[in-house]
DNA sequence: GTGTATGCAAAGCTTTTGCATAGGT
DNA sequence: ACCTATGCAAAAGCTTTGCATACAC
């Protein structure tokens, strides 16, 4: 999907993008609209979200979304990881690595592409504090 | 968290029930309700939400979601499994087992008490058809 | 100067809730 | 008979969209 435009560089995207360099966590948009504002007073929410889904059409960020937690926004290019939701700070963390093999876990007959893995539990500023 | 009282074995919760016992797969609202009316002619929305609800916390129903897909419900106490979802029919399925060791996954100081898996690709009847 | 992106408000969805009544016990 | 669960309609989220104007280029 090709744009026949070329994008504009504004002042809210740009606002945008630096909040999630500030927070290195998946965000929610009440968030990034939250923290957005502190650095464009006059940001608004059609703005965050005309935006949001722009960095997703542009693969700056991905999608995610959780049963409890709702819609989350992170940033790509990160490389492959998974996603911890501690319980108790109701936080979610990207943690590095892989440790599932994918051929072995889809029967014979599926073709596995691709795969996302949520761990549930609690983080170690929970665990010590 | 007890009920006090005692809860009432209705036509409508019944007929949710088995649609989800006639789909052995996880399904949305608007599936369940679609369903479900052919069960129960007059099955009302409001009722199909309580009712889910109602099955999530009896725990025979399980929510889960994702980006893409958005909210669905499938019952409990079938063991641990992982979803796969097919990209070109765009059905879930269920995958019985778990190749994944907890302990492997998440670096120290995390407490890794739980974990969802959603895989995707092409499903056998994809593959075949 | 031209035309896209923003802000605002209204509209669209999905999900929840209040209330009268049907129906389970 | 009692009192919860249902159906209906209204309300409460959350997300998208139309339009005038600001602002990036």
């Amino acid at each position: 999907m090709r744009r026949k435009t070329k994008r504009r560089n504004t002042t809210q995207r740009n606002a945008i993008e630096n909040v999630f360099r500030q927070h290195e966590r998946p965000l929610g948009v009440d968030e990034v609209l939250r923290y957005g504002r502190r650095l464009v007073a006059s940001l608004n929410q059609s703005t965050v979200y005309r935006n949001l889904k722009i960095l997703v059409e542009d693969g700056w960020l991905k999608r995610i979304s959780h049963a409890s937690l709702g819609v989350l926004y992170e940033r790509t290019g990160k490389g492959h990881h998974h996603h911890f939701h501690c319980r108790q700070c109701n936080r979610t963390f990207e943690l590095p690595g892989c440790a599932l093999k994918e051929e072995d876990v889809a029967p014979d007959g599926f073709i596995v592409e691709d795969h996302d893995i949520f761990l549930f539990g609690i983080c170690p500023s929970c665990v010590s504090g």
